[in-house]
DNA sequence: CAGGTGACTCTTT
DNA sequence: GAAAGAGCCACCT
């Protein structure tokens, strides 16, 4: 494939913003995967956030465990496949007063962050 | 370089 | 409402 210098550069930008935006979620508030990669300025790339966040898992200042899969109807849930990752991000949303259903299901209505929101 | 994978999401069965 | 199909983007082999 040999991905040239320009579209390196524009995948890292990418990865910036996602990360920027994440930063931004506050605290007991989710936004699910499409919209971080809505707000990061490329709609339709919420597997690509999945992978940006997999990748910044390691690095701190980022509260991945706010950023959430998609379940419809106004419901996000846990996305992690792995039951221990799966685990860990439901400790720390509780924590931090998220609650979620014993199937890891979250009401965006009561914990969906809206950006035009915030105040 | 091609094919497989997944922390995605929406539509249709 | 679960399961399957089809798009999607970047990563790893």
């Amino acid at each position: 494939m040999a991905k040239g210098p320009e579209e390196r550069e524009h995948i890292a930008a990418l990865y910036r913003e996602i990360y920027r935006v994440v930063r931004r979620i506050p605290v007991a508030k989710v936004l699910t995967y499409g919209q971080v990669a809505e707000l990061a300025g490329r709609p339709g790339a919420a597997r690509a956030a999945g992978a940006a966040l997999r990748a910044s898992a390691a690095e701190s200042g980022i509260p991945w465990q706010r950023v959430v899969g998609a379940a419809g109807r106004g419901r996000a849930r846990i996305s992690i496949r792995d039951p221990i990752g799966a685990a860990v991000q439901r400790k720390l949303l509780e924590e931090e007063g998220v609650v979620l259903s014993e199937a890891g299901v979250i009401s965006l209505a009561a914990h969906g962050w809206l950006p035009v929101d915030r105040s």
